[in-house]
DNA sequence: GTTGTTGCAAAGAATTTGCAGTCTA
DNA sequence: TAGACTGCAAATTCTTTGCAACAAC
C-alpha cells in the first residue's frame, strides 16, 4: 500500500472549455479537434494543456477515451456502450450491445478479474454501404 | 472502377523469416520484438523490413494484427478470436467468444456492412489477480 | 504567498518513407 | 537485367514532458 497523495485541483478557464468541448462534441473527436474547438471559446489555449486536461478527466470518469487508428478519441457518453467504425468515412457511430455474460463468467471462473470491455464493429456504414 | 495493378512478389530470405517468426509466437509480439527475434536468424535484417513485411502479410490474410496500447502486435492465429489484456503485467491472451448475433444484426438491418470485429477484455489474469 | 497550471517548445515513441544499392526471377 | 526488395537514416504523426511564467485559492 502506498500512500495517496492528493493535491488539491484548481478549477481553470481551459479545464471547464474544455469539458465543456466534449460535452458538446458528438463526433467522438481527437485530441486535435477538440483542441480547435476549445480555441475558438480561448484562443491562447494550447495543445498540450488541451492533452493534459484531457488524460486528466478520463480517469475521473468525466469523459471516456477510445482508441481508432492508434489515435485517442473522447465521448462525453461515459456509460457502457461500444462502436462502429465506418472504414471508409472514418465515422464512429455509438453501439448498443448486451454485455457477454458467457464469456465474462468463464473468465471470471478461470481467476480473471475483468475491468473493461471493449468492443468495436469495422465496416461500412448505411451510406458509404449505399454509395459501394 | 480503378485498375488493379499487381506487381508480382518475390520471395526473400527476409520474408520467410519474418513469417516464420511470427508462426513461433504465441506472446502477441510488437514488431521490435518480431525483428529481435528475425534477427538472431539473419543478424542484417532491418527494422524498416520487418514493418514492411508485417504491413503486408496482414492483408493477405497471413498474421493478424493486433492493437494494444496502440502499438501493433502480431498474432499467428488468423481465425476468429478475441483477446483478454492483463493491466497489470501485459499478458494477452487469447480468447473465444460466440460472436454477438443480435447487435450485428440490427446493424446490417439499419444497412451497415459489418466486415470486423473485435472485442477485448481488459483485467487482471489468473495470476496478477491472485498476486493482488 | 503557495503551489497547481499553463504555454511553449523540445523530446519521445512507434511507424513510415525516400533512396541508392542489392538480389530475385 | 528489370524492377522488386532491402538497409539505412531521416521524416512523420501523435503524445508527453520540462520549465519558467502565471494564476487559483
Amino acid at each position: 500500500m502506498k500512500t495517496i497523495e492528493r493535491k488539491k485541483k484548481r478549477n481553470t478557464k481551459q479545464k471547464a472549455i474544455v469539458f465543456q468541448v466534449v460535452q458538446d462534441s458528438h463526433d467522438h473527436p481527437t485530441a486535435e479537434t477538440v483542441y480547435e474547438r476549445a480555441k475558438r471559446e480561448l484562443p491562447t489555449i494550447s495543445l498540450g494543456t488541451v492533452y493534459r486536461i484531457l488524460k486528466e478527466l478520463v480517469p475521473e470518469g468525466k469523459i471516456r477515451e477510445i482508441i481508432v487508428n492508434k489515435q485517442s478519441r473522447f465521448d462525453p457518453k461515459t456509460e457502457f456502450h461500444h462502436h462502429f467504425i465506418c472504414k471508409k468515412c472514418g465515422k464512429i457511430e455509438d453501439v448498443k450491445t448486451p454485455l457477454c455474460r458467457y464469456t465474462c463468467k468463464k473468465l471470471e471462473q478461470k481467476g480473471y478479474i475483468i475491468e473493461e470491455i471493449e468492443y468495436k464493429f469495422y465496416g461500412l456504414c448505411d451510406k458509404c454501404a449505399a454509395e459501394n
